[in-house]
Parts: structure tokens; C-alpha cells; sequence
DNA sequence: CTGAAAGCGCTTACAG
DNA sequence: CTGAAAGCGCTTACAG
């Protein structure tokens, strides 16, 4: 069987406290016994339970994620920065997909609770704060990523998304264009949202109005469908701004099936820069989120906030930036 | 604070013993006390601390899943299926990227021996199998998923990787195509080596020898320089064969760099059909895994194996398909 | 049908 | 410098 802390204590002729003294570097041990008792610990090959000195420790070493989809491009490459992050701060860190279903996240939030996680992150979706409530009541420390409730007293880091739709629309103004659309995510993802208004205000600054029928929520499934529809109307737009890469996928497909060129008949502008803006027919033009700097930043602010819980919790706010491909050009001659 | 049970127990007027049964289903209680029980539970929002039933009661539902990568789409899209399946069974799964580092991988197989998951998941490559000593020698249970190391006597669910490579061939040559190149994994990666013999061989049956300096070993970074290699080379393949997506997008970079035209001048090949080879330019004629149905069979050989330890191993091979899209076609004419 | 008690593998005051 | 003992929140024989 796998040796437990009397086993060495036995070994080396100590009592445990001792050597969970040593384990932890705490009390004043001599430096020989100290020495004896380490080689003693790997020579039995003994690993201290977590699960032991976390019921008495209190520390799980754990971390949740919750994100709406890990197959996702863009949330695993959260999840990747997520878990280096972490595992540099010495947390290992449980995926939870809740595929923006508030079902999901309730469940994944007592479960997370249960399993005495030191924190969590949540960069999912949901319409009823209350979801959340075995952590925020379970009193476990919670941060936000890439989404927000301006309601909830938490930390979170989030991407200026006014800013990157105002990009999109700045960039699609400048070559030229002038009769738009939008592919947005679910009414229920704030981020999405401000993308859209973003884009919207600065088209309005520009004095263009952004006709609502135009503006289109849909999930992955549906974007291309949407997307058609958007192509096939008479009047159709020169330009369509979709609030996230697999979106901005959704209608190059249309196009293609439609029998469209881009950027020819069609300009589009993605939002995420995932690998998949660099593989697409054409590459993407996108706004691009820091990932790696967004999923750091997090796991910091939740780390700092564990450990000093009585913080005031923090609100950062990173920048998007144009990453220009090839999908979107001048507005063609009339 | 939070509830324990020891709570519930004063409020109910019993032993701790009595909510433990009536938590876990056991020992028989009268239905009314049972119900009574259930109630104040819920009212009390009481929830059994996880880690402190782990300790006594052995299990702490909790999967580890070693991948090289969770952000290569690929493995984040098995990692989707695990969860999902994991979830359907009452386990919560760990994230482990492993960068194909045996490093890396020891230091995670200590790790999760010590958190004391009830089983693992290796979907990573090593080079040295005492990498895994930690969770071999610990007793935990272990399944591989799309490698597999001979020797270990430990249930995996492989794909037919030589069927897949064959396929791959199969198609190529009906095409009409007779010079071929080889874009590899490193050397370590079981999965990449079959693929290469599947598709030698099937070529070697059609009287075409696979010459050994166009098969290339790389990683994601330098699949596009050891492409365009290739293909700059005199004499070039009219089709390349990929081991998996990403290295496939390599090659169409590399094509697009040099000026050529895919399929027209080279036909290309990949493997895995991950949502990349939908959205590439020209999208990716590949070799389908199962990917959703690899996630699902591992989980359920480990689940198994854990709730009886005694079956002898299991080994489930599944069988890739052909995906045809548009970037292999007719070998040019001469 | 229900409870007292030991034990899981640790940590942490508290004594000495 | 080191150890005895209580306790973390449960589960599980064992009695009754």
C-alpha cells in the first residue's frame, strides 16, 4: 500500500507531527534530523495526501473553469492558459463546459463547492446570477473572465469590448464601407453585446444608422443559416461584422454557398483571432483578444484573492487589437 | 459557515450516522425519518464535503486527462467528450498538458497520485513509460486513449491508425498520384508511426516506394519550413500525407507561400478532421477519427475499470474514416 | 430501525 | 527541538 505519514514517522523514529513539520517546513527541527527524515520520504516514495491535509489544511490546490464549450477554439486556449498559469501558483484546474446553459452552471457551481475548490473562474454565460450561488454563498472565491455581472462584487478581468467592435467598424469605414451587418452571439453574453454596441455607436459617429434587421443573434449552429439570410436579401450589405471567429466561419460558409467571393462581394471581420482566423478561406481579418494575457490575468487575481481574501477585488480591463487578414477589402465599385 | 453534517444531525435529533445513511442510501430508516432527513438538508443547503467522504469512503470522483495540449483542437475536443462522459458517471476531470514532456508528464502522474484521482486518462506520447511510474506503482487506474505503449499491461482505445494511413494512400493512388512525401509527428508518437507504415505500405503493394528523405518528422512550429522544403525541392510530390490537421496546415501554408495552387499543383492529406480541416483553404481532405466516440469509450474502459479493478484490461480499436473535401484531387497531368 | 466509536491521513495549538 | 492529543467531516462495521 502507499505509505502514509505514520510509515515514515515509524521509519524514521519520530512522531508524525514531526514529520508534517518537515512537510511543510513549519517548527524548528534539527537540520540532520531534518535531512534524515527527507530522504527517509523519498526513499518510501512518500507523497503527502492532498486530500488529507486539505480536510485540515483547508487548501484543495484546485481550481474550476467554467466555460461555455472546451472544444471550443478560443475557451481551450483560455483553458490553456488557464492551466499553465495555475500550475505555476501550484493549481491544478477542473474543465466545466456549461454550454451557456444556466443548468449547467448551477450544477457545475455546487459540484465545485463539494469538491472544496479553492477557486473558481467563470468566463461562461448565464442569464440568472443566481446560478452562482454555491460559490458566491458557499463564500468560495470567484472570478470573472471575458464576461461580467456589473451587480456581483467580484474581480474580473475583461477585454474592452466596446473598443474591438468599435474597431471593426472604424476598420470597415475606412475602406469604405457603408451598409452593414452583424452576427451576434446570444442576448445573454454581455460581451457580445457591447461589441455590437461599439460597432454601433461608431458607425452612428460616422452618421450611418445600423438597421436592427440586420443585426442577427444566433448560436454556432444557426450563424450560417442567419448568414444567408443576411446575403440573400435584396440590398444586401457590403459588410458584415460577426462578434466572435466561429461566427465570422459561419458566413464565410454562406458566402461560399452562395456563390460569393470575399472580400469581393463581401467584407467580413471576425472577433477572437483563434488559430482559426489564420486557416480560413481567406484568413480572418478579426479583433483579436489577448488569450494568453486574458487567462494569466485571471488566474493572478483569483490567486491573490485566495490568499488574500480581504482585497478588494479588482476589475481589469485588457485592449483588443485589428488583426488584419484578408476577408475584408474595399467596398467594391457600385 | 457552511453545513456539516454534524449540523443536520443536531437539527434533526440523530446520530451522524443516521444523515450518513440516509445520505449514501444505506441502512434502513424509516421513510418518514428518511424524508424528514432529506428535507432539512435541502433547507440547510447541506451538501457532503466531497473531500471529506474521499478520505473515509475512498473515492473523490475526479479524473486526470493527459494530453499534449488542450489547446490543439484535437485533444480539445476529446477533452469535450471525456468531460461529458465523465459527467454522465459522477467524475470531474483535471487538465493536463503535457507538451509531450516526459517531465511534464511525471510531474503530473505525481501530482494526481497525490490528489488521489480515481483514475487517469494518457492521451500523451513518452518516451520513457516510468514517466507513468507514479500512477502505475500507485495503483491508480489508467487508460490509453489513441497510444498505447505495448508493453503496459493497461486498457486503451486506439484508432487504427495504419487502416488510416492506408486509407490515405488508398485514396491518393486511385487519384493517380505516384510521388509521395510524408509530413510525421516526432518519432516518440506511436499513433504518427503507424500512420506512416499504413500509408509506406499500401504503397509499397501498389509497387510505389515511399522515399525514406521525404518523410519528415516535426512539430506544429516547423511543419510549414520542412514543407516548403519539399516542396521546393526538384523533382516535387504531386501529394503529401500529414499525421494530423495542424501539420496539414503547414503544408497549405507553405504551399500558398511558394505560389502553388492546392489541389491543382499538390494534392494534401490530413488526419484527425478536427473543426480546422472545415474551415482551411482549400478545406482538408482527411482522415476521420471518431473523436466524440474515442472520448466516450475511454471513460467508460476506465469507469470499469475502477468499479472492478479485477476485469483484465481491455484494448478497443476503432476505425478512422475517409473525409474527402477539395485538397487532394487527379494527379496533375505531366 | 438507530447510535457510539473507531478510523481515514493529515495539521496545529499546546506542553514540555 | 519534539511529541501527545484534538480535530477536520465523513463512513462503516458493530451493538443493541
Amino acid at each position: 500500500m502507499k505509505a502514509t505519514i505514520y510509515d515514515v514517522a515509524k521509519e524514521a523514529g519520530v512522531s508524525i507531527a514531526t514529520v508534517s513539520h518537515v512537510i511543510n517546513g513549519k517548527g524548528k527541527i534539527s537540520k540532520e534530523r531534518r535531512e534524515e527524515i527527507r530522504r527517509i520520504m523519498v526513499r518510501m516514495g512518500y507523497k503527502p495526501s492532498m486530500i488529507a491535509s486539505a480536510l485540515t489544511g483547508k487548501k484543495t490546490y484546485a481550481l474550476g473553469l467554467l466555460v461555455p464549450d472546451i472544444s471550443n477554439p478560443f475557451f481551450a486556449e483560455i483553458a490553456r492558459a488557464v492551466e499553465d498559469e495555475g500550475q505555476r501558483h501550484g493549481y491544478s484546474v477542473f474543465i466545466c463546459s456549461t454550454d451557456n446553459k444556466d443548468e449547467k452552471v448551477e450544477h457545475y457551481a455546487a459540484l465545485l463547492q463539494q469538491k472544496n475548490v479553492d477557486g473558481v473562474i467563470i468566463g461562461t454565460g448565464l442569464k440568472e446570477l443566481s446560478a452562482l450561488d454555491p460559490l458566491l454563498h458557499g463564500g468560495i472565491p470567484t472570478a470573472f473572465l471575458a464576461r461580467e455581472i456589473p451587480s456581483a462584487q467580484v474581480p474580473s478581468v475583461v477585454v474592452d469590448d466596446h473598443a474591438g467592435g468599435a474597431a471593426a467598424a472604424a476598420h470597415l469605414i475606412a475602406l469604405g464601407h457603408r451598409k452593414f451587418a452583424v452576427l451576434a452571439e446570444e442576448e445573454s453574453v454581455s460581451s457580445s453585446r457591447e461589441r455590437v454596441r461599439g460597432f454601433r455607436q461608431t458607425l452612428a459617429a460616422a452618421g450611418i444608422v445600423l438597421d436592427p434587421a440586420l443585426v442577427r443573434s444566433s448560436g454556432m449552429k444557426e450563424s450560417m443559416n442567419q448568414a444567408l439570410e443576411l446575403l440573400q436579401g435584396d440590398d444586401r450589405p457590403t459588410a458584415i461584422f460577426c462578434c466572435n471567429d466561429m461566427l465570422a466561419i459561419g458566413a464565410l460558409r454562406a458566402a461560399k454557398q452562395l456563390g460569393l467571393r470575399i472580400p469581393r462581394d463581401c467584407s467580413i471581420v471576425g472577433f477572437d483571432d483563434t488559430v482559426l482566423a489564420s486557416v480560413t478561406d481567406p484568413p480572418l481579418t478579426t479583433i483579436a483578444q489577448p488569450i494568453e494575457q486574458m487567462g494569466q490575468t485571471v488566474v493572478r487575481l483569483l490567486v491573490r484573492l485566495i490568499e488574500q481574501p480581504e482585497e478588494r477585488p479588482e476589475r481589469i480591463v485588457l485592449t483588443p487589437a485589428l488583426s488584419i487578414r484578408q476577408s475584408a477589402a474595399s467596398r467594391p465599385p457600385e
